[in-house]
Order: C-alpha cells, then structure tokens, then sequence
DNA sequence: AATGAATGAGTCTTCATTCAT
DNA sequence: GATGAATGAAGACTCATTCAT
C-alpha cells in the first residue's frame, strides 16, 4: 500500500473515529483532516465530499457485514434452534468488534441525503430478512413461539445491537461470555429452551 | 397559559420534533424560530442557549418518566413475573407515546457538555436500576434465570425501548398488542413462561 | 430625591463606571441595566438612547469642569506665573478627582454622532482657551517662554491630563503632593522659574 | 512579496487604520474585510481571530519602537541634559509617523484579554524605563531637577505623545519644528536650560 | 416607571467546498 | 496528491430598541 491509499485509509479511520464519537454535523472537514494530519482540501481528492465518506463508511460496513453473514449462512446447521443461535453469536461477535461502524450505522443514517439513505437501508432490511427468515422457518417447523416474526426479528435485533451501548473492551466479561449470554437471552426468549 | 408561556411552549415543541427528526446538531436555531414563528433572538428570552434548550427537552422527559414510573412503581404487585411483567407493559407504554423523546435522550445525550450529559445519565441509570432490581429479587427468589442481572437488564431495555425504531402510529398492531407482545418475550427471556 | 430619579442617577453612575472601564461600543445597555439592577428597557424611560446617555454624561462633565474653571478664575490673581499655577494647580485637583468623567471625555469623544461631537469639542476648546489665554498673556508680558502658545497648551494639557493614566487614589503620593509636582513642571516647562 | 503575504499586509493596514478611526469594538471583520476586499473568513486565514489581529499590531508596534530606540540609544551622547533632548526628539519623531499605531497602542490596550494586555503592557514599561533611567541619571549627576523620576516620566511621556491629539500632517508646524519645540519644553521642565 | 417579550440587524466565527500552485 | 488561500453561506448568539401590559 503506497503512501496516497494510506491517506485515503487514515481519513476513512479518523471520520469514523470522529463520526461515531460526536456525530456526523458535529464533525467538520476540517477536524477530520487535522486528525489526519493534513489539510482540508486534500480530503476532495480521496472523496467527492462529506455526504460520500458517510455514505463510503456506512456501505463499506454494511457489505462487509453482508459478506461476513453470507459465510457463515454457507455453514448453517439444518435445525431451527441452532440456525438461530449462529445468527444471534455471529450478530454479537460482528458488532462488538466494530463499536463505532454500528454506531454510525444506527445514528447517522439520517444524515444522509434520501438517494444514498435507501441504498443503506436495503442492505439492512437484506440482513434483517436473514433473521426473519431463520424465524419464519422455527415457526412453521414449531419450534419457536413467534406469533409475528417481523416484530419479535425487530426486537431480538434491537437486544442483540443493544450490547454497543454497555460494552466496552476489557470489561468485566468476555466475548466469548457475552456471546453465550445473548445467544441463551434469544434463544428463551423464543421459547427455545 | 397566557401568550409568552405558549411561545416557550411552542419552542419546546418545536425543538423537540425537530432534534428528533434531524439531530441536534443538523437543527439551527433559525429552524426553531421558523417553526414557531418568532424570530432567532425570541428564544434567548427562553432558554439561554441551545445546549439549555436540549438540556430542558432530555431533563423534563427523564422527570415525567421517573414520576410516571413512581405512580406505577407504587401499585406493584409482589410477585416477581408479574413485577417483571409490568415493568415490561409500563416501558412500552411508556416509550411508544413519546418516540421524539426517547429518540432524543437515547441519540443526542452526546450532544450535551460532560456537566449536563452526567445528570441526564445519572436519572438514566436510577430507571434503570428499577429493572435491575425487579431481576434481582426475581432472580434471588428462584423465579427469573437470570445470570447477569445487569446485562439482562441492559440487554431488556435495548429490546423494549427498541420498539420505536420501527413502530408507527396507525400501523399494522395496536399499541395494546405491542404492549403484549414484547411483555411475552421478556418473560420468556427470562424463562418465566 | 425620590426613587426614579434615584433610578436615573443609577445609569448615570454605572453607565460612567462601565464606559470607563471597557468602552462606549463594549458596553451594551443590558450591561447597565443589570449593573443598575433594572431590565434593559427601563433605560429609555430616563434617556432617549445610547448615544444620549454617553452625550449627558460627558456634556455634563464638561459644564461642571466649565463651572469649576469660573468660579476659579473669578479669584485668579494678576500676575502671569501665578495664574498660571492656579491653572496647572486647578486642572490636577479636578481631574485627579474625576478619573472616569476623564477618561470618557477624551476616548469615547469618537462613539458621538458628529452633531453631538462638535457640542462637547466647543466646550473643551473653550476651556483649552483659558490656558492659551494664560500663556499668551504671560508671553506678552515677557513673563513666560512660549514660542508657539496653542501648542504649549496641547503640551501642557496632554502632561497634565496624563495624571491620570498612572494615579491611583491611595497610592505613594497624597494628591496635594502631585499637584505641587505638577505645577512645578508646568512652571519650568515655561521657564518661570 | 506574492499575492497572500499582500492580503495579510492589507489586513493589517485596513485593521489599523479603522481600530484607530473608529475603536476596536466599533469595526467589525466585516468592516477589516470589506476594505481589504475580500470576504469575513478570508482573514482567519492569516489571523485566528479579531483579539489576535489586535494584538498582532500592537505587538508589532512596540517591538518596532523598542528597536528604533535601542538603536538610537546606541550613538546616545553622554551628558544627561544631551541624552534626555535625544530622548524627547527621538519619541516625537518616531510618535508624530505612527499616529495610528500610537492612537491604537494607547486607546485599545483594555480590549486585549489579560494575557495579551500584560505583554503589551510589559512592552510599554520597558520603554518607559529608558526615559526614567535618563531621568535618574541626570538627578544623580545634579543636571536635572527631579524629584520623582517616575511622576516625571509619566509627565513628560504624556506630553511628548500628546502631540499626536493635535498634530495632523500639512499643518502650520513642520515636523522638525515641532520636534524643536517639544524637545525645548521637556528640557525646561527638569529645568536644564 | 418598570417589565418581559419581541424584533431585525448585526456580531464573530466556522463551514464545505473550490482552485491555482 | 497536497497546500494555502479564498468563497459564500450559515452557525450561535447579542444588540439597541420598541411596546403592550
């Protein structure tokens, strides 16, 4: 990697940086560039403008999560219960890693302009609809209590992204611990005990 | 309420509806006084700057929530599941009314200057700690399965406060089948069916 | 005196103070409404506007130094040398008194629109004129050393009046001691030794 | 000198002139802005901001002064009577070139902060100190009559610079004379005839 | 005589962005 | 690819002043 890709690569980490820790209005060009540690202007020639790194963040983050989940779909167990489990364990360990890309991912959307905020949310909804569909499938099988896969999919979701707002590395519990607790956390709660 | 007292009304409200739907930082104090038709300047007779103005908005929500969680708190039944269960319903209800609030005091808390941010935290975490509780004495007396209380607790509310990032009045479910639903699947994730 | 009028003289006496301190155009209104203890728009019912308020205090300083000066120069005695001292003598005892009214006088002359600025630079070049008056008298008769009397009597006013940016009551020198200094200057600066 | 350092120069000079026309708080960056020819923003290109710009020529100011008078101080005769004339023509000449300067350096001191006042302040006492060093000389070697240094230095600076609250370029005095003039009366005042 | 709320213009400063070098 | 200077618009906030009460 030459020197000019490793800007580019350093105003990706510092706007992220910045982004999720005071949000993306609050941040100007010029913060992200003093962080990076050149001027301002130079940034326009690793991205067209402000709009367009937010919108290179949030979809690089979301194909990656895509891709991540696209893998691990390929492995799948054929039972109901464990397919919900490997998505509850993958969606905490995907987003523990990544504290600041889920917060964006959440907070900022809004900030994008209409055009790229639907590009965004069709990749989520594409991620939401794996869970649904693991949901649809425990039902119609009888093995999880889901009246209403949309809504009980929204709130196991909003559990699941909900460890970002407490968790913070070199805490009390690991990972892994976390892990186990949220994967037990879902699956009781669709009565898969 | 004579006319001044509604200007500062409207400006409340007015604020509200606009830091919810933008941000804190994306909304001008010229967009409030547009929307309440008054000019800039008006405001300052009211609040006396904008971080004051986010301040009153997340310390007045956080009040009505602790006084209306009192009155609940008061009539409480004794017996875990059904403590647990209405702490669940109240929650809901509590948060579907008020989506611009919750909104707010979940995404903007950053916004606010380190002095202001801790006494919104601090009421954040006396609510909180009204779950903690119940999951305590639930888990203390056999009732609940309940590890971790705290990250039980963190991880329930993310789920329950979770419903307005996706409910809209008027939608497809009642806010009593809401209610219902998301107080099934905190019993059940605390394996109390 | 009664309570408005209390009220006026209490602008006069914190719009002087506050004048003096940081400037005419630093001081806003509400500065000395809140040092009087009244809201901003209480001012106007005592002076038309700003520009009024800074134009009495320094017209009226001015008649009062003219006043002072009559009553002074109604007793002046005959000879050159000695009118002259009572002159040096006279413009140290009452500006050393009034540092404010001073100060104001000569800095904030600028803040007045034209028409309010040749009113109050009439009244200082005819108390300018005394001193020239003294000069050309003791030069006519041979008493003084002055080529050039107007700009002897810029030199000495600038001297005299200068007392004020380094005398701070109850200081190293009585204020009787650093009339006599003063005088003596003056006396020498003429050569009337 | 290319085309930037120009627009920080005509900044300077802009600023400089209108803070002594008009006062400090009465000129706006808009005002500094317009006269140069540019937009407000264009100045915190080269300076951080208004109080900065002030300081930066008022600073500038002072050092320029204490260099001119090191080097005059450098070919300074040895006789006190001979040191002090030098003293007195090298201020005037120096003051009756910069009436802004002088204006701005004497008027607008108390619209600098703390930090910044003390060091234009320092400047200005070491400046100060030169001509009581003379003054202490003379008394020493019985050459003047000086009783204060301090009182008398003050005197003598006030009157010497007050030339500029009268002098305007092109008038009845040429510079030279009034140099003679002023020189003369600050010689009689310690009474060296 | 005083208040409290309002206005409309203005303050300093920051911003995203552009562009010649 | 980067800089430094510039733009034009906008930011929060303040101001002198007015006026109904």
């Amino acid at each position: 990697m030459n020197r000019p890709a490793r800007t580019k690569d350093m105003i990706r980490a510092e706007a992220l940086r910045l982004f999720a820790a005071r949000g993306y209005e609050a941040v100007s060009m010029r913060d992200i560039a003093g962080a990076v540690g050149v001027q301002p202007g130079a940034i326009y020639n690793h991205f067209p403008n402000k709009q367009q790194l937010l919108f290179a963040l949030l979809g690089e983050h979301m194909e990656r999560l895509a891709e991540a989940w696209e893998r691990e779909a390929a492995a799948l167990p054929a039972e109901p219960a464990a397919r919900l489990e490997a998505f509850a364990r993958f969606h905490i360990r995907f987003h523990i890693e990544r504290p600041d890309e889920v917060f964006l991912s959440y907070m900022e959307l809004r900030a994008l302009v209409p055009e790229l905020f639907v590009r965004i949310e069709a990749q989520r909804r594409a991620y939401e609809g794996a869970l649904k569909a693991i949901l649809e499938e425990g039902a119609a099988a009888g093995a999880f209590t889901v009246d209403d896969p949309h809504v009980t999919a929204m709130a196991l979701l909003a559990m699941l992204t909900g460890v970002n707002t407490w968790y913070r590395s070199g805490g009390r519990l690991s990972k892994t611990k976390i892990e186990n607790y949220y994967a037990a956390l879902v699956l009781r709660a669709v009565q898969c005990v």
